[in-house]
DNA sequence: CGGGCCTCCTGGTAGC
DNA sequence: TGCTACCAGGAGGCCC
């Protein structure tokens, strides 16, 4: 569930509760969330320090601290989120990691299904490259063109092309879903059958739907009535045209669409 | 290379 | 009422 504008949330959330405060104690309740480093060892290394940025690339986030090469990376998986609580005894009962901050504030990790993952690095971007990770989906450099450009050069679906984060970063698959919406493509299109012009929109529509999911998730707004997001639901109405939606199996996935508007 | 299926995980729910 | 089966879905692995 956490895509590019659900991580973009909690970015902002990140910073606004997080940054510029001693980290007094790190609490570790699901250690199988840590990735290639020890509890002890994570706590260890992030008592005493402070979180002094953030950075977000697709659907990972990640926190620097003031030691240069220390940073924490957050991925959410598919139920994780951030929470903060005013004292350690109300900790959100999914909590796995939680930073215990001045005046015993507390920031949790929290994921119900711990498909997530937490852990250190050195360098953001080295990071990225090993990983072998697209660009953000919203990054300036990635025109509609580019994102047409990179599209065309695929053979298979279009909803595999948009979820595989190797390609462009942030996408899942509800945010694929509402870009085929928009463009009114099936779920099952292939990328071959889609000429310039139908690229050039899906890249277009990439870019605004995306803004305009960041701008809803960080400023509590909510999504457009027209998105699918609003009501991606089988027995629910589309918001287009009011017929029904239906769901297919896509890439593995469950996805909605509207039979009528396509 | 791409697609489909399985796995990880847990809680909610549909069906019996 | 209580059990089981299945589903959600990000990501990686495996096989065809």
């Amino acid at each position: 569930m956490p895509e590019l504008p659900d991580v973009a949330g909690f970015k902002a959330f990140f910073d606004r509760h997080a940054l510029q405060q001693l980290i007094l104690d790190v609490l570790i309740h699901k250690s199988r969330i840590l990735q290639g480093v020890a509890p002890r060892e994570f706590a260890g290394r992030l008592k005493n320090q402070e979180f002094t940025s953030s950075l977000r690339h697709g659907k990972l986030l990640f926190a620097a601290t003031q030691e240069k090469r220390l940073w924490v990376l957050i991925h959410f998986g598919m139920s994780g989120y951030l929470s903060v609580c005013e004292t350690v005894h109300q900790q959100p009962k999914d909590a796995a990691i939680v930073f215990v901050l001045e005046e015993k504030k507390c920031l949790a990790y929290a994921s119900q299904r711990l498909l997530g993952k937490v852990s250190c690095i050195k360098d953001p971007q080295k990071y990225l490259s090993e990983e072998g990770l697209g660009p953000d989906a919203l990054e300036r450099e990635l025109t509609a063109e580019r994102i047409a450009e990179i599209l065309s050069e695929r053979r298979g679906m279009l909803k595999s092309a948009l979820m595989n984060q190797g390609i462009i970063a942030g996408v899942g698959n509800e945010w694929s879903d509402e870009i085929l919406f928009q463009c009114g493509l099936h779920p099952r299109v292939k990328v071959g059958d889609l000429n310039r012009e139908q690229l050039l929109n899906v890249g277009r529509t990439l870019r605004r739907v995306l803004q305009i999911g960041v701008e809803a998730n960080c400023q509590g707004r909510s999504l457009p009535h027209r998105f699918l997001g609003r009501h991606r639901h089988e027995d629910n109405a589309c918001p287009h045209c009011n017929n029904n939606l239906a769901s297919v199996k896509a890439a593995g996935r469950t996805s909605y669409y509207c039979p009528h508007c396509i």
